[in-house]
DNA sequence: TGATGCATTTGAATCGTTTCATGCCACGAT
DNA sequence: ATCGTGGCATGAAACGATTCAAATGCATCA
C-alpha cells in the first residue's frame, strides 16, 4: 500500500508535474505523501488552515501544486451531505428578462463559490418536474424556481421535503415558501398615475391572459390610480399573450378606430406588446406618439431605451432579483434569520414615449 | 444494527411515508431493509432491472416510493469517478445569443438526463478560470466553452488533463480542441453579396474591434463578395464595440455627411449596431431606409424582425451551437468517433430593412 | 440421485474527502 | 522533577451508491 503509493507519486514527478492524459487522478493521499504528512493534515490545509503551521501548509500546498490536484467535490459532498450548487429552474433563458434573473443568480453564487445548476421548464409541468428531480438527486442546496403552475401545493410538498426552494418573481400567501418579487399593483400605479399627470384621461391597458398572477396585479393598480381621477377612464384591451405579434394587432385595431374613440394613452402589460403597438403606430397610420397615443411599458427590457421612439417602461430589477433570490438561498442555509420574502419596488423610467405633448 | 435499521424505517413508516422535516435521509440500505432485499439488489433495480426478477423490481420500487427514495448522486459519481454534469462558461449569459446557445445546450443535456452548470465570464480572463476551476472539482463530463481569452494555450493545457472541451463560437486552427462554430466568412459574403444584387454599390462596413475574430472574419467575407464586382467599393467603418450607442454614434455621423459621400448600403457585424443605426436614420434625418441606405445587420437576434423597419439580417443559429456541441461532448464521451469540429452555414434572412428600392 | 447450467441475489470492498478522538511534544509553572 | 497546557499532527471511521466474485435456488437432464 505505502510502496504502491511511493510508487504512484514517483511516477507522476517523473511526468514533470504536469500530467498528459487522464488515467490517474490525484487524490489527498497522493498529497500527503508527496508532503509527508497524514491526509488529515492535508485536509484541514484546505479548509483550516489556520489550524496548521505554517511551515506544513507551505510544504502541502507545493505538494498540491506539483501533483496538480484537483479536490473531488462528489467525496467531500457525500461527507458533508449537501452540495455547492443551487438550482434555477426558468421559464425559458432566451427570455431576456429570466436571462437578466439568471446573470444575477449565477453572480451572487459565484460570491459565495457555489456554482448554478440551470434548467428551463418552458412553462410546462412534467419539465419543471424532470428538473427538480434531477437537481434533488444532486442534493443541491436549494432552488430558485419561477413556478410553471399555479400548483403551488407540490412545490410546496417539495420544500418540505428539506430542500429551501425560493420563488422567483411570484409570491404565495402563506407558508413555509420564500420569495422574491416585485410590487406589480404598484408598477401598474406606476404607470397609469404618470399617464395621468401627463394630462391623459382616456387611458387603455393591453394585457395578456388575467390568469397570470403579473398582469392582473399590474392591471389592478392601473385601476387603482385611475379611479383616483374623477373623469379618467381606463379601458381594458386584453390579449391571449404577451408578445410583440400581439402587440402589434391591438395597436392596429386602434388604428383603425375613429379618431375621438381611441385612448389619448396606452400602458402596456410588458415591454414586448409595447413594441408592438409601437410598430402599428409608426406605419403612416396617422397616430403619432406621444402626441396623440402616450405609451408605458413594462420591464425596461434593453431594447426599450433604443427603440425609434423610446419607449417608457417601469423597471423590474432582474438582475437584483436572481441576486436576493440566492442571497436569501444562502441566508436560510446558514440558518440565519432573515425576511423570507423580499419584494421590490419598481421604478418607472421616463422616456420619449410619454412625455409632455410637444404642442401643450 | 439491523435493529437500528429497522427501527428507521419503521419510524419512516409511522410518519406515513411523506417525511415533514429533513433531518434523516433515506439510502439505499433502507429500502434494501423495506423491501427485505440486499443493497446490492436495489442498486440493480436502480441501474439494470433486467437482472432482476419482475416480482422483486416491483417490490423495490415500492418501497422506494413508500420511503420517499432519492438517489444521492454524489455518492454515485464518487464511485464512477465522475458527473453527470457538463459546464457551459459564456461572456454574457444576458445576450440574447448566449442565451439562445445555453437554451439548446440545456435542451440536449436534459435529453441525455445530464445537466448543465452555467457561469458567466464578462470576458474576463480571471472570472473564467474561476469556473473552470469549480467545475472541475465538480468533475463535470466536460465544458462548453467561448473562450474570454485568445490564450487558447491555457485552455488546450486544461484540455489535456482530461476534461472534454469544446469551443463555442470560436474555432482552433489545431489540436486537440473541438468546437462549434458558424462560417463567419461565408456570412460575411452572404450581406455584402445580397446587397450587391440589389443594386448598391457603394457599401460600408460597420464593426467592432478587429480583434474579435467574428468581426475580422465577417468584414473579410464582405471584402471578398465586394472585390468581384468591378465597380462596388467597400468602406471600413470601425467601432469600439458592438452595442446599440455605438451603432447610432455611426449612424449620426452617416447623417452629417453631403448626401453624395454617403454609402447606400450598410452591413453591420451585429444586430446591436444595425439597431443604433437604425435609430439615427429615422430622426428625421432625411434617410430613408431602405431607399436611401440598405441595412444588413447580423445575428437576426428576435428584436430583428420586430424593428420598426424590419431588419435583414444574417442568422446564426445559435440554439443549434449550444445543442450541437453538448452533443460532440456526449460523442467525445461515450469514445464514438465524430466529427471534433462542427461549422454551421449562417442563413441570410431578407427583410425589409433591405428590399429593392420602392422607386427602382 | 446427482450433476449441470442458468437466473437471481448477496454483501464486502471501494471511491476520496472530512471529521474527531487521540497522541505527541515542548514549554512554563509549581 | 512533575504536572498542565496548548499547539499540531495523526489516522481510522464515516458518508452512500456501485460493483463483482461468490453463493444460492431451481429446473433440467443423464
Amino acid at each position: 500500500m505505502r510502496t504502491a503509493r511511493n510508487e504512484k507519486v514517483e511516477r507522476l514527478h517523473r511526468e514533470g508535474g504536469a500530467r498528459k492524459g487522464s488515467d490517474m487522478a490525484v487524490g489527498v493521499k497522493d498529497v500527503a505523501a508527496a508532503a509527508g504528512v497524514s491526509v488529515g493534515t492535508v485536509s484541514n490545509v484546505l479548509n483550516r488552515p489556520d489550524r496548521v503551521s505554517v511551515k506544513t501548509v507551505e510544504r502541502v500546498q507545493d505538494a498540491i501544486r506539483a501533483l496538480g490536484f484537483v479536490r473531488n467535490d462528489a467525496a467531500r459532498q457525500l461527507r458533508a451531505g449537501r452540495s455547492r450548487s443551487i438550482g434555477l429552474v426558468v421559464p425559458d433563458i432566451g427570455n431576456p428578462f429570466f436571462a437578466d434573473v439568471a446573470r444575477g443568480a449565477e453572480d451572487r453564487a459565484a460570491d459565495a463559490g457555489m456554482t448554478v445548476l440551470l434548467g428551463n421548464s418552458d412553462d410546462d409541468v412534467d419539465r419543471q418536474s424532470a428538473h427538480l428531480e434531477l437537481f434533488q438527486e444532486q442534493r443541491i442546496n436549494g432552488i430558485l424556481l419561477t413556478p410553471a403552475s399555479d400548483d403551488l401545493a407540490a412545490i410546496g410538498r417539495f420544500a418540505e421535503g428539506g430542500v429551501p426552494v425560493v420563488l422567483v418573481d411570484r409570491e404565495v400567501e402563506e407558508g413555509a415558501l420564500s420569495s422574491v418579487s416585485v410590487d406589480d399593483v404598484e408598477g401598474g400605479r406606476l404607470a397609469a398615475s404618470h399617464l395621468l399627470e401627463a394630462g391623459r384621461r382616456r387611458l387603455a391597458f393591453v394585457g395578456g391572459p388575467r390568469s397570470i398572477h403579473q398582469v392582473a396585479d399590474r392591471l389592478r393598480g392601473a385601476q387603482a390610480a385611475v379611479a383616483a381621477v374623477p373623469e379618467a377612464t381606463l379601458e381594458i384591451i386584453e390579449r391571449p399573450s404577451l408578445t410583440v405579434l400581439q402587440g402589434r394587432a391591438a395597436g392596429e385595431a386602434l388604428v383603425e378606430r375613429e379618431v375621438d374613440r381611441r385612448p389619448d394613452a396606452v400602458f402596456a402589460a410588458n415591454d414586448l406588446l409595447a413594441v408592438g403597438l409601437l410598430q402599428a403606430f409608426s406605419f403612416g397610420s396617422g397616430i403619432r406618439v406621444p402626441d396623440d397615443i402616450a405609451m408605458v411599458g413594462y420591464d425596461d427590457i434593453d431594447f426599450a431605451a433604443a427603440a425609434v421612439v423610446s419607449l417608457s417602461s417601469v423597471r423590474q430589477p432582474a438582475r437584483e432579483l436572481g441576486w436576493t433570490g440566492v442571497d436569501l438561498l444562502l441566508k436560510q442555509l446558514d440558518g440565519v434569520d432573515h425576511d423570507r420574502r423580499v419584494r421590490f419596488q419598481p421604478e418607472l423610467i421616463v422616456r420619449d414615449s410619454s412625455r409632455a405633448r410637444s404642442d401643450s
